[in-house]
DNA sequence: AGCACGCCGACT
DNA sequence: GTCGGCGTGCTC
């Protein structure tokens, strides 16, 4: 019976976006399975791309001739069912298409790359095989070839005297060393002895070490060189003689070879105790309940996961936990490892590409059975999970801001409810749209509301930045934070400084009041177009002048309201000069590692002062830290996003939890032009379910989020005019498919209206129950494709995080 | 995406 | 007359 497999193929585009039959030849029918990478040809000149079997089946739904798979790439399923449900799931929720979402799943060595050769199949004339191919017989064809040369090609293929050879690489590779393995038995080494020089001491001893390599591991060549008396020149000359065989073995890149020290359970506080038999009970029930674990810092709530998965480890189960990239620090690493050694798998975007297949591989092999990793490693392909934990749940970076624009959150409750386990989303400040949830039931709310080491948490200071401008304008510093930063630099203390760099430039304040100019229908934030010279509204479309005098006090201060942290770190040293500062942003920290070595150097009281951007903020734990300063704690408000009260809150709590986490109580300073702000003020009093109360009354009268679903789309054209005119017509197509509940959002010029020159549109649709609208959106990407081909680019995002 | 087919302007 | 421009259709 002939055998057809459906395969999705690596051309990332609408028309493509399908399976394709494929007839599996004898040679390949006893070990392909669905899930396995192939190349296939594809189109009519047949070049060879790459493509994931879906299922194999004995019957064909095209009509036409198939084309053979040309060769399988794995040897075992490089996505197993699960992941390709997944996949079908995720295109479908995200708009993406399926090849994407597979891609995205799997480690980047794994995505082929493609390159074309020049075969010559018969004699052409010395004299041009000497100036096309240097004197070889093939060529490759890449960017330099020259048009000319090219065109003598075509001619030589029309001829039939040269093919053009396509290639899939796969750029997975396994890492191999050199190990060494006694070639005889203990009594044929004996004999080999016999038949030595009494004065060959080198070889006696060879053999002596041989026979005791017997039953034993294989050792690695390099370190049977590093550890034992033998040269190179020994180990050959074993070989020579046929004593000793040189394999290769398979071995991983290890991106964490030293040795961790072991840490031990700590004892739970009552409230810890209750959440994780809370979670455990539900593992052994095989319940998929999302539990929100709201835990003020300092609660433990890492305790609880690691808890949690030692209780899963025993049900032999794996477990999985997503922590955002940022917070994915040595010290973190070394806190799982420390417990659970060698069965923890590390994945995030500071491994090399090989060290990701290597850990990958690890899991897939079973090797590992607790992954921690970043967003992408939601997509792991552990077996048997037991628990999903997602720590700060709220952070944005769990959201993918290219196709596939998944949320890691929506990712892992689906593979909850595959495994039957449950899942903990962890924050001191959970989302919005989690803690409604919890609210309403559908997840489980288990709050920690005791720091450990019983301190209370530090106080927050509030400085009026419109006071302190007036006693000395245009300074950062207000003289109560520097007289704290000079407070602890004389007593030896360290100080963490937050420069909040949000919104930079992009909305203007007054200096005098704090007014930020709003859009009069959407209680937003107006954003200023240097482009057209004007302030517009993202939602609405609204546009007015730029103000010359604040509308509210009538004065003159009224203008960008923005820092950058060299600016900031030139002035600081400028007022302390005897301070070290250290300066973390995206500049000092780009190169690989750059972060962890700051870190390091500051924990080593290398400076008195760390100076950053919101990177610091998350997770650092360092014992001399007593005072956190926060220059600018509005700069975020002025977006022009709803979610914006939200980040500030966010990023003012966790600030606020780096001071004084050991024996020392620490102290906050947050510098603000609104001090006002009530997601300043609950930030103050750290009462997240304050402001969690707040803001959903304001989301419930903005109709934001949790209450409203959103979808965005965005379109874009090298023209304005055609951007904005197909964004109308698409908006149009809309609204007849729409109940009269949902509301359509523009279609506005995004506020980079102009990205490598093309003009970007966008739509917001915010809906409650719009049985349609799925439907009628893929329909439009479906019916738009023909207008790529004109310029025009149309993307959706399903639930954004970021408006702008 | 990328390849072939197809239909119009400036060259051997 | 042909070479080659890129608009259009299709890929199992």
């Amino acid at each position: 019976m002939p055998q057809i497999a459906k395969v999705i193929v690596d051309v990332p585009t609408m028309q493509t976006n399908r399976p394709y039959d494929y007839q599996v030849p004898d040679t390949l029918l006893d070990h392909i399975q669905p899930g396995m990478r192939v190349a296939v040809p594809f189109g009519k000149g047949d070049r060879l791309i790459q493509g994931f079997i879906l299922t194999i089946q004995d019957q064909a739904n095209f009509e036409g001739q198939l084309k053979p798979i040309t060769a399988v790439i794995d040897l075992q399923p490089a996505v197993n069912s699960e992941l390709l449900q997944l996949s079908s799931w995720l295109a479908e929720r995200t708009y993406a298409f399926q090849i994407t979402c597979l891609q995205t799943m799997l480690p980047s060595v794994m995505r082929a790359k493609y390159s074309k050769t020049a075969q010559l199949v018969d004699e052409i004339d010395p004299a041009l095989q000497a100036s096309l191919f240097n004197g070889n017989d093939e060529l490759t064809f890449d960017q330099s070839l020259a048009p000319d040369k090219l065109k003598q090609l075509m001619h030589l293929q029309r001829q039939g005297k040269l093919e053009v050879v396509y290639h899939v690489d796969d750029r997975a590779r396994v890492k191999q060393l050199t190990a060494i393995e006694p070639a005889l038995s203990f009594e044929q080494l004996e004999e080999a002895r016999t038949g030595l020089r009494k004065s060959a001491q080198k070889q006696q001893q060879l053999i002596s070490y041989l026979q005791s390599l017997i039953g034993q591991p294989n050792p690695l060549l390099k370190d049977v060189l590093a550890t034992t008396i033998f040269t190179r020149e020994n180990i050959k000359t074993g070989a020579d003689k046929g004593w000793l065989r040189q394999v290769k073995v398979e071995a991983y890149r290890n991106p964490y070879p030293k040795t961790v020290t072991t840490t031990q359970k700590m004892a739970l506080t009552d409230e810890q105790k209750r959440a994780v038999d809370a979670v455990v009970t539900a593992t052994q029930n095989q319940s998929d309940r999302v539990f929100l674990v709201e835990g003020i810092t300092g609660s433990g709530k890492t305790e609880v996961y690691l808890q949690t998965i030692d209780a899963v480890l025993q049900q032999a189960k794996t477990a999985l936990m997503l922590v955002p990239e940022i917070a994915l620090t040595p010290q973190m690493v070394k806190r799982v490892k420390g417990r659970f050694g060698d069965q923890v798998a590390v994945l995030h975007s500071g491994l090399s590409e090989g060290e990701k297949y290597d850990e990958w591989r690890r899991i897939e092999r079973k090797e590992a059975s607790v992954v921690v990793g970043a967003r992408s490693a939601v997509f792991a392909p552990l077996e048997n999970i037991g628990v999903i934990i997602m720590d700060e749940e709220h952070e944005a970076s769990y959201k993918q801001d290219e196709s596939p624009r998944y949320h890691a959150r929506d990712v892992a409750i689906w593979r909850s409810q595959y495994h039957h386990c449950p899942v903990i989303l962890g924050s001191a400040t959970p989302s919005l749209e989690s803690r409604a949830r919890a609210q309403k039931g559908v997840y489980q709310l288990l709050r920690l509301t005791q720091r450990i080491n019983q301190q209370p948490l530090p106080a927050v200071e509030l400085v009026d930045m419109r006071v302190a401008m007036k006693q000395q304008a245009s300074s950062n510093f207000s003289p109560a934070l520097l007289d704290a930063l000079k407070d602890r630099l004389q007593k030896g203390e360290q100080s963490v400084l937050l420069l909040n760099r949000r919104g930079f430039s992009s909305f203007i304040m007054c200096r005098d009041c704090g007014f930020v100019l709003q859009c009069p229908n959407c209680d937003i934030s107006l954003t200023l177009h240097m482009d057209t010279h004007s302030m517009k509204c993202h939602y609405c479309g609204h546009e007015e002048a730029i103000p010359r005098t604040c509308p509210n006090c009538q004065s003159r201060q009224i203008r960008y309201f923005g820092t950058g942290t060299q600016k900031v770190e030139a002035e600081l040293q400028e007022l302390i000069p005897t301070a070290r500062i250290l300066r973390m942003d995206v500049d000092t920290t780009r190169k690989k590692g750059a972060h962890a070595k700051l870190l390091k150097r500051f924990g080593d009281h290398d400076a008195d002062i760390l100076l950053g951007t919101q990177m610091i903020a998350k997770g650092l734990d360092f014992p001399d830290v007593t005072l956190v300063g926060v220059i600018n704690a509005d700069t975020a408000l002025g977006l022009p996003d709803f979610r914006a009260s939200e980040r500030t809150f966010q990023l003012l709590t966790q600030v606020s939890g780096r001071a004084g986490r050991a024996d020392k109580t620490g102290a906050v300073i947050v510098q603000s032009f609104n001090p006002e702000n009530y997601a300043i003020q609950f930030a103050k009093q750290h009462d997240y379910e304050g402001f969690y109360q707040y803001e959903m009354a304001v989301r419930h009268r903005g109709g934001y989020p949790p209450y409203y679903f959103t979808v965005q789309l965005t379109i874009s054209h090298p023209e304005e005019a055609l951007a904005a005119k197909k964004s109308f017509q698409i908006a149009r197509q809309l609204r007849p498919v729409l109940s009269d509940q949902a509301i359509v959002l523009g279609p506005t010029p995004k506020s980079i209206a102009r990205i490598n020159n093309r003009y970007f549109y966008q739509i917001v649709i915010k809906y409650k129950q719009e049985p349609q609208l799925q439907a009628k959106l893929a329909e439009i990407l479906e019916t738009t494709q023909i207008d790529t081909r004109h310029g025009f680019k149309i993307g959706l995002d399903n639930e954004p995080l970021q408006f702008t």
